[in-house]
DNA sequence: TGTGAATAGTTAACAAAGTTAAATAATTTC
DNA sequence: GAAATTATTTAACTTTGTTAACTATTCACA
């Protein structure tokens, strides 16, 4: 293998086992990851409904109902059916969840966050760049 | 949110599902992606003790035994006592485990692959300095 | 040189989180 | 107004991770 492809190839499994023992072990102020995540995304984008959720995480609407019930029990966002369609639940994140995100006191930060404040701001938006024309690429070929 | 944070938010949480979703679902020529990954590490890197596949990837040495065993079935790898230490099993990819990385017909290549094909040189290299800068200090920081 | 600690790996029991199939409720279409 | 579609949920199952406890081997050292 070509020595660029190799370095790649070393440094990019590096990151997907860490993003996946991240996934897996990674606990953030007392929930999971993907629970984390799913607030976090809740917070940023403002309210969505499950079948958004199911489509941006790409897992099945029965894996988001009971992601979305733990979520509820932890009081951590609340439902609201759309009265417009009553079909249409939206979730919006709580001041409880909000607080989590923020986390103010000793509380660990999300990956995106840390990252962020670790690359100098060019360095952020090259990076940006780069991983955004991958995941388009990789998101076109999976469609196929 | 300040604006290259928010893009790279939005990218970065693209990435990180598609990764999951593919270890979850993706299907590598008849094997999971778990699986594919570790066929490849060991094509790649050379033979390997289970020890050092569990660091490698971030998982416990249960679930690599368990690993093991579904490889070795599949003929994928083949296992080796090591004389000088009978504790050690070294584990090595065999002709077939090759051949299903290296992907000859109607196959699909792994994302590694994928990427580093899709990248100009350049921007390969720029990728993989900056992923490593990331993967150093995510790694220091979990060590803490 | 024998014994206790450490190391590599396995087995068992369990938990988290994904899946598909089938059910329910609401809406849209014709 | 009946049939098809859509959003969500429930049930049953699978995969893959975990910890605890076990075996086999090697190391450390009195």
């Amino acid at each position: 293998m070509e020595k660029t492809q190799k370095a790649f190839f070393d440094t990019y499994t590096d990151f997907q086992c860490y993003v996946i023992a991240q996934v897996n072990n990674g606990d953030y102020n007392g929930i999971g990851a993907t629970h984390y995540n799913m607030v976090e995304y809740l917070y940023r984008n403002g309210p969505a409904t499950g079948k958004t959720l199911a489509q941006k995480f790409h897992i099945s609407a029965p894996a988001i109902s009971r992601h979305v019930k733990i979520l509820l029990e932890k009081k951590l966002i609340i439902q609201q059916q759309s009265p417009q369609d009553r079909r249409l639940f939206l979730l919006e994140v709580t001041a409880k969840g909000k607080h989590l995100v923020d986390g103010s006191e000793n509380q660990r930060h999300s990956v995106t966050t840390r990252i962020s404040s670790m690359l100098p701001k060019k360095e952020l938006e090259q990076f940006t760049r780069i991983l955004r024309k991958v995941v388009d690429v990789l998101k076109e070929e999976e469609e196929r």
